[in-house]
Parts: C-alpha cells; structure tokens; sequence
DNA sequence: CGCGGGCAAACTGTTGACAGACTGCACTTG
DNA sequence: CAAGTGCAGTCTGTCAACAGTTTGCCCGCG
C-alpha cells in the first residue's frame, strides 16, 4: 500500500522526491494488475471492503475501470499475500483474522522487532542513532501536544525506521506484511492516550540499547515493547473468540466451512447480489 | 506446494492417509490456477527452473495443458510469494536469490526457530517432545548408516515439526516460505557427512532444553543452530556476490536493470528465444 | 405448515483472440 | 568500418465470450 510515501525514515530530510512518478511513466512500468492490486489492498485496509466481505470480480473491474482479468490476478495475488481467502466457484473474501492469529502476528512481530534491534546495536551509524532519537523527541512532542493521530503515524515511522536500518530489505517487507495483516484485524487505532507516554518510554529503551551498543538489551527491549504492545491490545479486546477463516491452505480440519461460516457474511444480513449502485 | 503430506511429523505412523485426494476431489476443490502455481513451484524447487530463468507463459500453458490465463494467475501468486520477479511486457523470471539475502534468510529463519523452540518449551506435551526425540533418534540412526538423504528428509521433517507444534499455522507457513526462498538459492544440500553429527547434537540440545522447560535456553539453542547452519553455508560458499534481482517492489535504485541483468541471461549465452523442444 | 425437488439467475473458471511493446537482426549511412 | 535506423518476430497485456457450478427462490407435496 505505502509505496510511494517519503523514505520511511525522514526525520530530518523532507526528500523532495527528485523522481515525481509520472502517470505515464506508472503505466509504463507497473502492470495494470499490479495497479489493481494496489488499488484493492488499499481498499481493504482502508476499510472500503471490510474484513469477511466477498470480493466480486465483476464489480471491482467496473470500478476500477479494468476488465476481470487483472482483477482476478491481483486477487490471486493478494491471496496469496495473505490478504483474501477463495474458494473455487464460490469468490474470494476478504480474509478476517482471528484474535489467536492477531496475538501470533504480534509475536512474529516481536521477533523480527528485536532481530533488527540487535542487528542495529551492532551497525548502527550516528545517523542512524540521530534518525531514532529525533522521531522519538517528535513522537514525545506530539504526545505532549495530544496529537494521537501525529503520534500514531510517527510510531510507524519509527518503526519502519528500525526495520529498515536494522533488518535488510526481506526483513522490511515482512514485517510490513505483518502489519498489514495486523491492521485488517481491527480498524479502531489502538493508540490511546495513556498509552502513549508508555509506549515513547520504551521507545526511548530501545534507542538507548542500540545507542549503547548492547545487542542483547537492544533486543530484549525491543521485543518487550511489542510485547507490551500485544498486551495492551489484549486488554482492551474484549471480543473473544472470532474464528473466521483463517488462511485457506492451511486449516487442517475444515470445519467451519471455508467462507465465512455458513451464516450470513455480512452483520446487516445484507443478501448476496447486494445492489450496491453507486461508489459504495 | 505440500498441502496433502502426512501430518508433518509423522516420524512414527505411516500415516495410510485415509482420505485420498481423488483426481475428481482435486478439481473440484482447488482452482486450475492453484494447480498450476503448486506445479511451477514445483518446478522451481526441482531445478526444472533454473534460477534467473526467464518463465515463458505460453510455454508452460502448453506443458501443463492449460490456457494462459492460470499461467498468469499462478505466477502473480507466485511473484508476491517472492519466487519469481515480473517485469512489464518482458516477461517473468525465476528469481535469484542474492549471498546477502540469503543470509537475511538465515536469520530470519532463526528468529522464527527461537521463537517456536521458546513457546515449546513453555507447553509441549509428553506426545511433543516424544515425537522431537524420536526424530532426533532416528536422524541419529541415519547419520551412522551415512544416509544423507535420510538425514536431509528428517532434518525437514524435525524443523517443520518444531514449528508446527511451537508456532501458530502463520509462522508455520512463513518459515515454510522462507526455506523455498532458501532453496532458490542453490540447489545444493548442504548436509555433509561432518555436519551431520554437529547439527543433530544441537537438536539433541534443543530437545533437552524444551524438556526442561527453559524458555530462553531453548530459544538460544535454535537460534544457534540455525546460525550454525548459517555458518556452514557461509563456509561452503566461496562464490561472493551475487546480486541477482532481489525483488521487484522493494529495490530502492534500480540500476542493474530488473531483468537479470543486460549481461545475457543465462551463463551459457543460450538465445532469448530458446527453443527447448521437448520436456527437458 | 414444513420440506424436498426443480428452476432460474448470477458468478466464477477458463479459453481464445487482438493490440501494444520489446528484442534482435539486417541494412543503410557517415 | 562503426553507428544509427528500420523491420520483422515473438511475447506479454488486456479484453470479450463461453461453459460449469453454486446459490437462492419458488412451487408442489406430505
């Protein structure tokens, strides 16, 4: 989704984007269904097509203007990214992650977090030093101003940050498709104010790690904070079980049935060929 | 790619699969296009693929007797699962994996391997780790007879094993994806005779540490053995960089070109246009 | 009144065909 | 003789159409 936003770790640089991405020069290089699936990943975790929804091919390529090929391409992609579910002569749905998949996420996420902080500990230049420490004292700024949505977008700066100078560019995308999967859980942010102040602190913790240069405290911190991370999502997630249909190929036992469940997809018991008329 | 193997750790039963994926069963549950991507996969762990070799759609339509639009399918899934890189109106290429990559892999690997031996150790059952060691005992006894190829099965089956019991089905996958990513690189088994008494002694003491029920010794134990493992490849690999084409999305500066490169394509100077005529 | 069978609509899966783009080669020209 | 240019071939990107299947609804029957 967040291709094209500014280096990730702009801190100090506003990288006036020397390489302005011409419409044509788009259509050149990118395949029309890479654009769709873009376009559709976008929708998803912007919540334009919520998570369990059905995806209908013939609609989205009247949407986007493109025939079903590409859509079907960028589906089967997505699919395989993790995004959507299908199942054959039925559709592809928008996948609905689980609470236990959510708090594995969270794990995984861990791991790759303290990963690149102990790679960081090791390797990481002044500038590197410089980056963090400016996007934390932004980050305590915007905490102090209340600003949650400023913060909220700072925190995955930083994040990004990490990954990008402490993991290498597969680490990167992993994790970004860690969050993403993370974000189709629940849109609600899970950033409250109380929480920030702690959340900054252990922020702090890890740029004084890798400041330091102690790999192992580096990493401890830096899984302790996305740990605390999952923890704070526990708690303010009081919906328990919420089996939906995890990921195709891998539910060993079908039980409940590969869509979502035999009862009606939609909360509104909304029927199948919804008319939806116009944008949405 | 293995979506109907025996329960992945099967070390003990059989396992006489009783529910038998008929042909009829198989068409109607998975779509064409899956098929076709589980067979190029295929076809790419194998070697039948050789890595930087460029994917001809209408060939493999053919070979596998089906029309383009599967192909097209399965190699988009194929393209966001990171085994194969598309570049507009040229064409798709088996992706090569690059020494750095690699060894991100590696560690990668490592720290999802840490993480499940840790969460093991905190709930394996008598049934886990009865099976671990039955694993470790059998790769014992290949590793007298000199059976590497035994040895190589059951290294897979014993790390899938760790994975399967100690992380959700998410991490399970991943790591499963990133071995494929691993095997890309080099078709080579990098199980020697010497390596096999070191590396089955670390899952001896992987094993121990879980039966002890030490978190953090346990998930040391892993991590060093993937990192062992990642040293003997290292060791092995004289040949330096190798910069392939990594991944299309994610190569900030694209200098070398996202094909292979100018240099011709295939290290024997074979034509564009080869004209492979009958299955290889 | 509940239920099973049958029917129709919609959607997906697949195919074939057409247009555009790139590659490589041969030819012309300075 | 080298470099640039034009041309043909092949392949990818995209689209429109056909066939098969599932789904939901309606009607007849117990």
């Amino acid at each position: 989704m967040e291709d094209e936003n500014p280096p990730v770790v702009a801190p100090t640089m506003p990288e006036p984007r020397l390489v302005e991405p011409t419409a044509l020069e788009i259509v050149r290089t990118r395949s029309l269904a890479s654009l769709v699936a873009q376009e559709i990943e976008a929708m998803i975790l912007a919540g334009t097509l919520a998570a369990g929804e059905r995806l209908n091919e013939q609609q989205l390529a009247v949407r986007l203007g493109v025939s079903r090929g590409p859509v079907r391409e960028a589906v089967r992609g997505l699919e395989r990214s993790g995004l959507v579910v299908s199942v054959r002569n039925q559709g592809s749905y928008v996948r609905s992650v689980s609470t236990a998949e959510a708090l594995e996420i969270y794990d995984l996420r861990a791991a790759l977090t303290g990963l690149a902080c102990a790679r960081l500990a090791g390797t990481a230049s002044a500038a590197d030093r410089a980056a963090l420490e400016a996007l934390v004292a932004r980050m305590d700024q915007a905490r102090r101003a209340d600003d949650a949505p400023a913060y909220y977008g700072l925190n995955l700066d930083f994040h990004a940050a990490l990954l990008a100078r402490g993991g290498g560019p597969r680490t990167r995308r992993l994790y970004e498709d860690l969050g993403n999967e993370l974000h189709l859980f629940r849109r609600r942010a899970l950033v409250e104010p109380e929480n920030m102040r702690e959340s900054n602190a252990e922020h702090a913790g890890i740029v004084a790690a890798i400041a330091a240069g102690d790999a192992a405290a580096a990493r401890a911190a830096g899984e302790a904070h996305i740990a605390g991370g999952k923890r704070r999502f526990q708690s303010t997630d009081a919906s328990a079980t919420h089996a939906g249909p995890t990921h195709a190929p891998d539910s060993a036992a079908r039980d409940p049935g590969p869509p979502p469940a035999k009862a009606p997809a939609a909360p509104g018991g909304r029927p199948r060929r919804a008319a939806r008329s116009a944008t949405n």
